[in-house]
RNA sequence: GUGGCCAUAGCUCAAUCGGCAGAGCAUCUGGUUGUGGCCCAGAAGGUUGCGGGUUCAAGCCCCACUGGCCACCCCA
């Protein structure tokens, strides 16, 4: 037997109607910030996001999928939106456009990750990136619209975590200081740690191991060691935040993993499902572009994980609206009755009516057992005595209530009664 | 990549000490002419994840693999 792939899975008819809701909030929201929707392909040079994402990254150095095309080329399925997006923004020369450019994407990401609840090899995102603006303006509207959509989804009790991982000009010097702090107590860490001091110390901070969390208290904050211009972007920023009452936590041990954030960098973490609790991740990431070869642009943006988001939906109990079915079954009784039947229904959807055909050889009982499972408000049955009259048996499923309805006048008649 | 728990029908789960693989739900059919939900009856559905091993005998014990869950790592 064959099965999806460690990692993947089927999105099945019965979880659509939470994707549906999910994704046309995520449209909608994009709409009320003026984001304009943008699809990158799903695979891209591998170098892009070597460069992009940084060597030396669990990402680039463990998890990419990477491979060869028949003509050499070395690809890779993205594993995350922001390298793809800025590549477009420098290939097709955005930086022209008005700035600042906002843009947002859903899709799938690739990680090759072990599985476990809401981790997945291939999960979707809804990204979100603003380009060519460095007001910390732009910083409290990219949460903005992480904040909207959350709400309007349906979460309560929101709480942004957020820190300022600084810049090229005040990181090196926090850097160091970490280094020196835990140079001094080497003994006192794991081996799991050691090698976080000795490969990227700002790791460090997010340690679970319990020896590192007395350390990690007394630790130098990256806080007193931003440069003035971090420092007041982090101070301007939380003055919006309080300003227009979106709850955060300086939380000066939230650190991302991808190399290319300056400056803030915020999370949004959901409670109930599981270890994976961050629904919503991103940050600044004001050198990226130039990195990547465009020219010098800011830009700050967040990836949300859709899988998380409808996982912690269902743990909270929220119902998706369900999603558009037929509101009409055509049953044909005997083989005459079948052609009529079948042009019944192409009239009816030629109206904008759903229709269900009813197949086989059912008996009308099988066929009205189908019929109410499939949730119709009408079953218009074709017989021999409806074939006589030109005219079809409507049945109202919920009153049992029936009437023959001449076949010509049978648009009309539903219609006054599906609306 | 590391560690722990787990895998029986489409789904949720039983199966005593190692001794004939079961139930509920779902599916299909029937309960007399062309009428649904409830009820009743019946049918179908399994190489017990895959491959080895131990044993007279393995769903059960052992090994490996695959997959799932949980915690790391990392991230959304």
């Amino acid at each position: 037997m064959f099965h999806a792939p460690r990692g993947t899975q089927d999105i099945l008819p019965a979880d659509r109607p939470y994707w549906r809701y999910v994704t046309e909030e995520m449209h909608a929201v994009a709409a009320l910030f003026g984001l304009q929707q943008i699809d990158t392909p799903i695979f891209e040079e591998a170098q892009l996001f070597v460069r992009g994402v940084g060597e030396g990254t669990d990402i680039v150095d463990k998890e990419m999928y990477t491979f060869q095309d028949k003509g050499g080329a070395e690809l890779t399925l993205r594993p995350e939106f922001t390298a793809g997006v800025m590549r477009a923004y420098i290939e097709h020369g955005m930086h022209v456009w008005p700035q600042p450019v906002k843009l947002y994407s859903i899709g799938p990401i690739f990680r090759y990750e072990r599985p476990q609840a809401g981790r997945y090899r291939q999960h979707h995102q809804f990204n979100v990136e603003v380009l060519g603006e460095l007001d910390p303006a732009v910083d409290l509207e990219v949460m903005s619209v992480a904040w909207t959509l959350l709400t309007r989804l349906g979460f309560r009790g929101l709480r942004f975590q957020i820190n300022s991982t600084g810049c090229p000009v005040c990181r090196p010097a926090y850097r160091q200081a970490l280094v020196e702090f835990f140079a001094a107590y080497q003994d006192r860490l794991n081996e799991v740690d050691r090698r976080r001091l000795a490969i990227n110390p700002l790791r460090l901070l997010d340690s679970k191991e319990e020896a590192a969390q007395e350390l990690l208290n007394r630790a130098p904050h990256s806080s007193d060691y931003l440069c003035s211009e971090c420092a007041d972007h982090l101070a301007t920023l939380r003055r919006y935040l309080d300003a227009l009452a979106m709850p955060h936590t300086v939380n000066f041990r939230l650190v991302r993993g991808l190399d290319y954030y300056t400056k803030t960098v915020f999370e949004v973490w959901a409670e109930g499902i599981g270890a994976q609790a961050a629904v919503c991740g991103g940050g600044r990431y004001d050198k990226l572009i130039e990195m990547l070869g465009g020219p010098p642009t800011p830009g700050i943006g967040f990836g949300m994980g859709i899988e998380r988001v409808i996982l912690s939906l269902k743990q909270q109990g929220v119902r998706p609206p369900p999603l558009p079915a037929p509101a009409v079954q055509v049953s044909p009784l005997g083989e005459a009755a079948r052609i009529p039947a079948f042009r019944l229904a192409r009239t009816l959807r030629e109206a904008g009516i759903g229709v269900l055909v009813a197949f086989g050889d059912r008996s009308l009982k099988a066929q009205l057992k189908n019929a109410d499972k499939a949730n119709v408000a009408y079953t218009l049955i074709i017989g021999e005595q409806e074939l006589a009259a030109d005219a079809v048996l409507a049945r109202d499923m919920r009153s049992h209530e029936q009437e023959v309805v001449p076949r010509a006048g049978i648009v009309e008649w539903l219609r006054r009664r599906l609306a």
